[in-house]
DNA sequence: TAAGATAATAAGAAAAACTTATCATAAGCA
DNA sequence: TGCTTATGATAAGTTTTTCTTATTATCTTA
């Protein structure tokens, strides 16, 4: 006896069955009587019976009454397997997980998750935001399939792919000193009051670093530093994703010469392809981050 | 998008993860590393993504975490159903209907169930009785898979290979006047009074319609026959197996010149092959009436 | 950075599956 | 009956698939 069926085969004696014959089962399934003929006796020689009677229009043995509902299952589930795995495929079905910065989870994800929920009707989608820090070991373990953020020291195990630049500038009460400037120097803010932040490090290594050196406090949350800005006596720098425009007591001013910016990209780990599912999330995120650029820059 | 899974690449990716590795994978399954490969990568194509990482030793893309349970869920029904299959040709399980004339249930079935049951012990067997006509039309309808009787009209429907021929002679009780008689012809029974049985039609066109047509008496049932012949006064014929030796009281003396017998023989449905099982119940079947014939000759 | 291992690729050989053409057998019909 | 028609089996050859050997690329690790 020789293990293994070959779904083929099995097609051709239910054809045989329905059809009542071997000329129309092999025309329904674009093969010569010829192949059926050969393909069925094969399948009979490897289960040692036969199934169909000699002659006569495709009558079973009794064997073969018991073979054939048990091919339908097994081509039933098959068949099953292969359209469930078609419409994960297809994004038809399945579940992403996503963890972004705050700053993009506010100013873009809504968009696409809009667009992206419209689109595939069955996909599922899970929102997670933090810092930097936070989104990488996410990523890395596995609890989402791609994270969007900058990263700080690019790590071993994860992959980087930067979509967009965001500039840091200064953030003030707009009866500060800097309020009315339309845009800074580094240089200007030196004797300043400077609060630091969680983005501050981003100004690590670079002419602003002086300016972190002298700066004597340091905020976590964005609502105590809006606190403390509202009294006019002090500033503290963000990076324009990450300022609410919507805080109308407070401005942001560009700051040139140099310009300081973060670098916002695709965090994936290393090695991992990432699902249908959620290549098309990081396809509609890069195109809604795309067309945003431009009516910025219009 | 490719319809039809093909088995044994389903296997390799299984056989990958299992090994953590192609080659081990592929050492395994008796291939090349080539094969697998190759056979991988045609199976990702035909679904569509990828389901092994790049590198590394065989790691899931996350795609492939979702075919992976249907794989071995799949590869799960086939495997069961070829076991099934193999175990009904070797007869590892199954049952068979069996319907025979009653002198051959009476005779010869003990003996072979008793060794059919020790041999197959899982095998199911459902054992009928009748008269000729009823297991012609148990054969007929599909209600068994065959009979062992004789066969009155050869029915174009129905298939007979002969297995036993069995001598009809007369039956009386030990005080009738024919009783010590070792064999006897047909003119020897002239003027005696007969009963015609549900065996009588073998008489039919053969030396012995004479006496028929002289008969007044018809009974079907033999423990009214038997009473009958208790009198002394009357004679029936029988075949010889029919008659049953513990009925001490009971004579049975052959008839020869010429012999008349009711040949007994395997009933099949034309053009429907017996079942595994029905083939070893025949073949057993066969196998105790020639050893017993033996015995009897001797 | 070189050595060893692992998987991908290329090219050809072996095996499988299918096709056309032909034959045997059974059923239908005058 | 004998002729015709239809069905499935068989033969021989072709195409396709699958596998192998040989080689190359890439990653790992020492």
């Amino acid at each position: 006896m020789n293990k293994g069926l070959k779904l083929q085969q099995l097609r051709y004696v239910l054809a045989v069955l329905d059809e009542g014959g071997f000329k129309p089962a092999a025309k329904r399934l674009h093969r010569t009587q010829t192949a059926l003929s050969l393909g069925i006796r094969e399948l009979e020689e490897s289960l040692g019976a036969a199934l169909l009677e000699k002659q006569g229009a495709g009558r079973l043995t009794p064997f073969g009454e018991v073979c054939v509902p048990r091919f339908r299952e097994l081509l039933g589930v098959h068949d099953r397997v292969v359209k469930d795995l078609d419409d994960v495929v297809n994004r038809r079905s399945g579940r992403v997980e996503v963890v972004t910065a705050p700053s993009i989870a506010r100013r873009y994800m809504p968009s696409v998750l809009n667009d992206f929920l419209r689109k595939y009707p069955a996909l599922e989608i899970g929102l997670h935001d933090g810092p930097a820090d936070v989104v990488a070991d996410m990523v890395r373990t596995g609890e989402v399939e791609f994270g969007v953020s900058s990263l700080w020291a690019d790590a071993e195990d994860l992959e980087f792919e930067p979509i967009l630049e965001d500039a840091v500038g200064v953030v003030c009460h707009q009866t500060h000193s800097l309020a009315d400037a339309n845009s800074l120097r580094w240089q200007d803010l030196i004797g300043q009051t400077m609060i630091r932040n969680g983005t501050s490090r981003l100004l690590e290594a670079t002419p602003a670093e002086e300016l972190l050196a002298e700066s004597r406090i340091y905020i976590s949350e964005m609502i105590s530093i809006d606190a403390m800005l509202e009294t006019g006596t002090a500033y503290t720098t963000l990076p324009r994703l990450a300022f609410q425009d919507s805080v109308s007591t407070l401005r942001f001013i560009p700051i040139k010469n140099p310009t300081v910016t973060r670098v916002i990209g695709i965090i994936t780990r290393r090695g991992v392809t990432v699902s249908p599912a959620a290549q098309t999330v990081i396809g509609a995120l890069c195109q809604t981050i795309t067309a945003e650029a431009h009516v910025e820059s219009a």
